[in-house]
DNA sequence: ACATTTACATACGTAATAGTATGTAAAAGG
DNA sequence: CCTTTTACATACTATTACGTATGTAAATGT
């Protein structure tokens, strides 16, 4: 086989990446050979080492790549504006669809929440998806300060309580979800839960 | 070293228990060898092979045996009677309590949520958690069915949504702590999250 | 008491897999 | 056009850790 061009190398890389996603979502992080992911990518593990450091960066950089999505979606129910309460539900709406429609996206959640263990190699990755949380969190709890403040939510609502417990439910939904897919359509009851979830933060 | 009496072998047993608890939690389920195990537990891998099939053998039964104080809760939380609201109140505020005062519940809710990949070797253990959360939804359905028809809650309410944005709320609180456990003490916030969770559900 | 089983320790074999070193052919660069 | 570097493939090495086989001394059964 000839030596590709960089444009082609490229898209080996990418296609390592998807390879990665795929077999890290079907057989978790520890029990997935560098072998099967070459595999899966019709490539050697040459390839993969000449791209990445190994496995544990091949997973930090898989991570990073298909987490972006996620921050999109979050950064544009921000930009369609509307009261904070518009747009946490927007929040949560579009995040629980996408991820019963995206493939990609759901097969990034079940990696990181399901399939893969904290464990000091990935620990950089963790990290990332770590700071992603508390800027949310932090987000969260700035957003819900002014809100009360502005009379949108209860006044006897604690902005702190309120940010967690948000984050909580949204998490908590998707994980359930995620456990047993086939149980109930997480896009279609998405709407009803946040709203239930905020009828108790809106003063009476 | 002389051969053990029949209860010295059960506590060599427990022993090897508490020190699988103790190293899953720490070092994650793959990333821990039976030998950290043994020797934590100061017997040889002899020993664990002698009482347990094998690792996975050994992490399912170390899950059955430290996971039991979470149903004990649960139940205990039913049995002392009152509305469905204040069962679901105390269970809530039971859990997150015992999850920080308890370092051994702390510990199994760790490993099995942050520190273990779903995979083929531990499939009994995860049906075994699977199982009692599909039990315990179950009794949240029929729950808020019956407290809706009573008209202890909102009569708009969706009994199958209120169980899961009520399981969901309690799961993901759970392990926005455990992520994160100096962020905020759980114990301290559970009754004002629950509190929050239910003034959406209370009839106006 | 003697035979048998138990509760481990010790020692061994072995499969798997990560990382590395080397090879190679073709692009990039001048 | 010639050199260098890139983009991989191939081959090798080394370690890790699981399972198992074997050993043994004392407890248990009769």
């Amino acid at each position: 086989m000839p030596r590709r061009t960089k444009e082609e190398a490229d898209i080996t890389r990418q296609t390592v990446l998807r390879a990665a996603l795929a077999v890290f979502s079907q057989h978790g992080y520890s029990a997935t050979r560098l072998e099967d992911i070459a595999e899966a990518a019709r490539v050697t593990r040459g390839a993969i080492y000449h791209h990445f450091g190994g496995k544990a960066e091949l997973y930090t950089d898989m991570i990073i790549e298909y987490s972006q999505p996620i921050g999109r979606i979050i950064q544009q129910a921000i930009d369609e504006g509307g009261t904070f309460e518009d747009i946490l539900k927007r929040q949560f709406i579009r995040m629980c669809a996408a991820l019963e429609d995206d493939a990609d996206l759901r097969a990034i959640q079940e990696i990181s929440v399901m399939k893969t263990e904290m464990m000091p190699d990935l620990a950089e990755g963790i990290a990332r998806k770590m700071e992603g949380m508390e800027h949310q969190v932090q987000f969260l709890m700035e957003g819900f300060k002014e809100a009360i403040a502005c009379g949108q939510l209860r006044a006897d609502l604690d902005a702190e309580e309120a940010a967690r417990a948000y984050f909580a439910s949204l998490n908590g939904y998707m994980l359930l979800w995620l456990l047993d897919q086939s149980s109930f359509s997480i896009k279609k009851s998405a709407p009803a839960a946040v709203d239930m979830l905020f009828k108790g933060m809106l003063p009476s």
